[in-house]
RNA sequence: GGAUGCUUAGCUCAGCGGGAGAGCAUCGCCCUUACAAGGCGGGGGUCGUAGGUUCGAAACCUACAGCAUCCACCA
């Protein structure tokens, strides 16, 4: 018997241990049909935020629901290394120690990276308990373990070899503080507030000068051209002519481009082909040399004369006082302009020529685009979604993926000691005659083969055979870029296959406010936490059954109490239930033919519940099928049929069907929501007469075919409508709930031994059936009525049958404009026009009534 | 500049061609042995604005406004 109130922390306890005991999470069953994802790995840079309880969640849901449909359900789980964000980490780390990365070394420090690992792997773990994740640990990976490093070692020799890796020099975005490249989407553009300088630059031989207007006037000792537009008449006389730089004296032949826009700052723009890739490809075209002014911390180097050394914002300064002094300065505009962060430092990112591998997308990304025309499709849910993901693929550059950390894959390129030739292999190459390249993959390359090299991909394994591609993957559209595309096209050229059906992509989690969560804000939420508070059932609920897919969603506590309260209820139908069967209860079969009425009615509306929830969890809809299983759960059963059993328990003959069909309802209650709370679920399973070990051994509920009755729903319909209507009846009377009135039925009872139900619940002293309707206050349904005698406050009775009366004659005037309408009669479809002919004919006759009651109260 | 989403009850959000819904909040009555984390009953909305399509529009189309997000560019 349960406790009177649900209690989440004895409900969580010990449950996730047994069942992982129990090797309930590990797949492998080949008698079933495979079903598989992998998680979404998170970052082992620290402890786990709400985002990955919305990652991980539906997941456990889908995986749990599949495993009581007959799949043989595998999830795979893991970590990322999450290179340059866990390299970050653990140098903050030693940076609080007063040691850098470059004291250590490389191989001290990626001991010291492991430990990191390490401990907040062992956290990880521990917070997928908490939550309830039901992953298969026989199959756990790690995006740096001796296998996926297989795969990556693997995917970057062969790509190499397909001329789709090369190693080149080209513009990417540094990162001067943590020393390193960046593909483009690890910065973050946003708007701040700079200056715009307007420079004089003199012409040589002339008394004239040429004004040009630039950001980062640091920048400009790597200058090697002044352009302006051949359109615009204001320079046409200066093209080919010279400009001075006046940063450092040097003259810059001024050159037309149609590239320049008129319209901006001064309309001519100076030339910095190693410092911005618009400039870069200028150079190419009219082939500058390549000045590079900047080192890897963007301090001024040796061409920068006396500013050599400087950290690049003390040299502006400086510069711009320098010029100022000589004159040149014309003016300063304060501008607002998008400037590029480095997504993990929030350094100032300074695009630069630089050396590094490259992915060659084009090929790779017309796969993509060619094999989502085709039946074999990635199939996004929401849709739309896809065509963020067509046009990054119609869109996208070059991926640069070296970095220049230590955390990481390393590069397995290898340069000739002597003759400087490049080998990349996958083997080592001999280090007396080679050293290896130095620089690590970007974090992605390596999670981009997440779906198959954890099935064991290359290697043709069991595993890999039989649950490759996988099913679904759930993630949030923050990492469509990032994640999904890189995992599309990297499956698709390697295995010729797409890495999973569908993707279900759902929004992100903000704060009550509706703000993201961010470490700079302290808005964020630790899932822990919350757990302690209302449980972590209520956690999963509310954040799997609150958020429309792909939007984002509020963190709420008020919401969070109402899936408490709504589990308790739950609990409570449970407890009443067994209390009602008593001990020892042993369940019998039913049979559906002999049912009573209301029993058939809720039976059938279970069905209905079932086929409607398992239509929506089929298509990863949990928001509508906790919708559907939660009036079912409140409005039919508990408010309704529970109550009504009450009666019928109290009645000579009927308990064992009632208590069969008490039993059977309440129990598919706890498995429909068993996916999605499973502690509870668990817990109110065991709790029941004969079970299994454990719910995670159930099946989900069933239609069955018999127990489907319209007859009887509409016939309990209509006891449950009579008692709402003779409830309000009351009320609109000012009569108290509980006073007594009689009632009498006739011509005759809609369905035997309704009587008790109708008493118990409009606490009427008698109900009567009989021929004559006597006089009264009447209902009238289809082919009775029903007459309610009290002491009436006739006032009041007035008032609210005249309000009756005119929502009765706008629903008829309604109905009457529709019917009266040729258009409607024409073309709307005849079902529906036969549905408002009934609806106007039942509401004239119930006008008829109200009218009659108005006319005897005079 | 391009794209997407949102705008519905006091708040948070469903609904997305045929009678305006939920949770919370609010008001009234009830501690009735499943549940006061509850029950019963009620109040509250010209569905952002303006046009259009349709027999019928909160829903479909167009324009506009506000909010949000993403991509690109910014010498």
């Amino acid at each position: 018997m349960l406790d009177k109130h649900y209690d989440h922390f004895q409900v969580e306890e010990g449950k996730y241990e047994k069942w992982k005991k129990e090797g309930y999470f590990t797949a492998g069953d080949v008698s079933k049909q495979p079903f598989s994802l992998v998680i979404p790995p998170p970052n082992v840079t620290g402890k786990l935020h709400l985002g990955h309880v919305m990652d991980t969640v539906p997941d456990d849901i889908i995986i749990r629901y599949k495993k009581m449909r007959g799949f043989d359900a595998l999830w795979v789980p893991g970590m990322d290394h999450a290179g340059i964000a866990t390299q970050a980490k653990v140098e903050e780390k030693l940076r609080k120690q007063g040691i850098s990365r470059y004291d250590l070394g490389r191989e001290k420090f990626l001991e010291k990276a492991w430990e990191w690992k390490k401990e907040y792997g062992d956290s990880i773990h521990e917070q997928w308990a908490k939550i309830g994740l039901s992953v298969d640990y026989t199959r756990e990976r790690f995006t740096l373990d001796e296998g996926l490093s297989a795969a990556v070692r693997k995917v970057f020799v062969t790509l190499y070899k397909e001329g789709l890796i090369y190693q080149g020099e080209k513009i990417i975005n540094w990162d001067p503080e943590l020393r390193t490249a960046l593909s483009n989407i690890e910065v973050i553009h946003q708007d701040d507030e700079g200056e715009f300088f307007y420079f004089k630059y003199p012409i040589v031989g002339s008394e004239d000068s040429l004004i040009v207007a630039t950001t980062r006037p640091e920048t400009m000792f790597g200058d090697t051209a002044v352009f302006v537009n051949p359109k615009d008449k204001r320079y046409a006389h200066l093209v080919g002519k010279k400009a001075i730089n006046p940063a450092n004296g040097e003259a810059l032949p001024i050159m037309a481009d149609e590239y320049v826009d008129l319209s901006f700052g001064t309309g001519a723009m100076k030339c910095t082909p190693a410092h911005d890739p618009n400039d870069f490809a200028l150079a190419k075209k009219y082939g500058f040399p390549l000045i590079k002014v900047l080192d890897e911390s963007a301090k001024m180097n040796e061409l920068c004369g006396k500013y050599q050394g400087m950290d690049r914002y003390e040299c502006r300064k400086a510069l711009v006082e320098d010029i100022k002094a000589k004159g040149l300065l014309d003016h300063i505009e304060k501008m607002v302009h998008s400037v590029g962060h480095s997504e993990r430092s929030g350094a100032v990112v300074e695009p630069m020529l630089s050396k590094q591998w490259f992915v060659k997308m084009r090929p790779l990304a017309d796969r993509v685009l060619a094999q989502q025309q085709s039946e074999e499709k990635v199939e996004f849910l929401p849709h739309r979604f896809e065509n963020v993901l067509i046009r990054w693929m119609r869109n996208v550059d070059d991926w640069c993926v070296s970095r220049q950390l230590w955390w990481g894959h390393r590069i397995p390129a290898y340069y000739h000691k002597q003759t400087g030739e490049v080998v990349v292999s996958e083997t080592p190459m001999d280090p007396e005659l080679y050293d290896q390249d130095e620089d690590v993959l970007d974090t992605w390359f390596s999670s981009a083969l997440w779906p198959f090299a954890t099935l064991g991909w290359p290697e043709k394994t069991p595993d890999f055979e039989r649950y490759f591609p996988t099913s679904v993957l759930n993630t949030g559209y923050d990492i469509i870029f990032f994640w999904v595309a890189r995992m599309v096209f990297q499956s698709e050229h390697f295995t010729d296959k797409v890495p999973f059906k569908t993707v279900v992509i759902h929004g992100l989690i903000r704060d009550e406010k509706g703000r993201k969560m961010s470490k700079s804000l302290g808005n964020g939420i630790d899932p822990i936490d919350v757990i302690e508070q209302y449980g972590v059932d209520a956690l999963r609920y509310f954040i799997t059954t609150n958020a429309t897919p792909g939007l984002d969603m509020r963190y709420s506590n008020e919401k969070l109490q109402a899936a408490v309260n709504y589990l308790n209820k739950i609990w409570n139908a449970v407890r009443y239930v067994e209390m009602t069967l008593g001990e020892g209860y042993e369940p019998k079969a039913i049979d559906p033919k002999s049912l009573g009425v209301l029993e058939k009615a809720i039976l059938s509306k279970e069905m209905e519940t079932i086929r409607r929830v398992s239509r929506f969890m089929d298509r990863y809809e949990f928001g509508k099928a906790s919708d559907v299983l939660y009036d079912f759960v409140y409005d039919d059963f508990c408010s309704t049929y529970l109550e009504m059993s009450k009666v019928s328990m109290a009645k000579e003959g009927d308990q064992e069907q009632v208590k069969a069909v008490l039993y059977k309802v309440v129990r598919d209650i706890v498995l429909l929501i068993y996916p999605y709370c499973p502690f509870i679920g668990e817990e109110m399973y065991l709790s029941l007469p004969k079970t299994k070990a454990s719910i995670m051994l159930e099946s989900y509920p069933e239609i069955e075919k018999a127990y489907v009755s319209k007859a009887a729903e509409r016939k309990a319909e209509l006891l449950y409508t009579m008692i709402k209507d003779a409830r309000a009846y009351k009320s609109g009377e000012g009569l108290a709930p509980n006073a007594a009135v009689n009632i009498v039925v006739s011509p005759k009872a809609p369905f035997a031994g309704m009587e008790d139900y109708l008493s118990r619940f409009t606490f009427a002293k008698k109900v009567e059936f009989k021929p004559e309707a006597p006089k009264g206050t009447t209902f009238a349904y289809d082919g009775f009525s029903m007459v309610i005698e009290s002491d009436v406050d006739e006032g009041k009775l007035k008032e609210s049958l005249l309000k009756e009366k005119e929502t009765l004659k706008a629903e008829i005037d309604r109905g009457e404009r529709m019917l009266g309408n040729p258009g409607f009669l024409a073309k709307a479809p005849k079902e529906k026009v036969a549905l408002e002919q009934e609806k106007l004919e039942s509401n004239k006759n119930k006008l008829q009534t109200v009218e009659d009651r108005l006319a005897k109260l005079g």
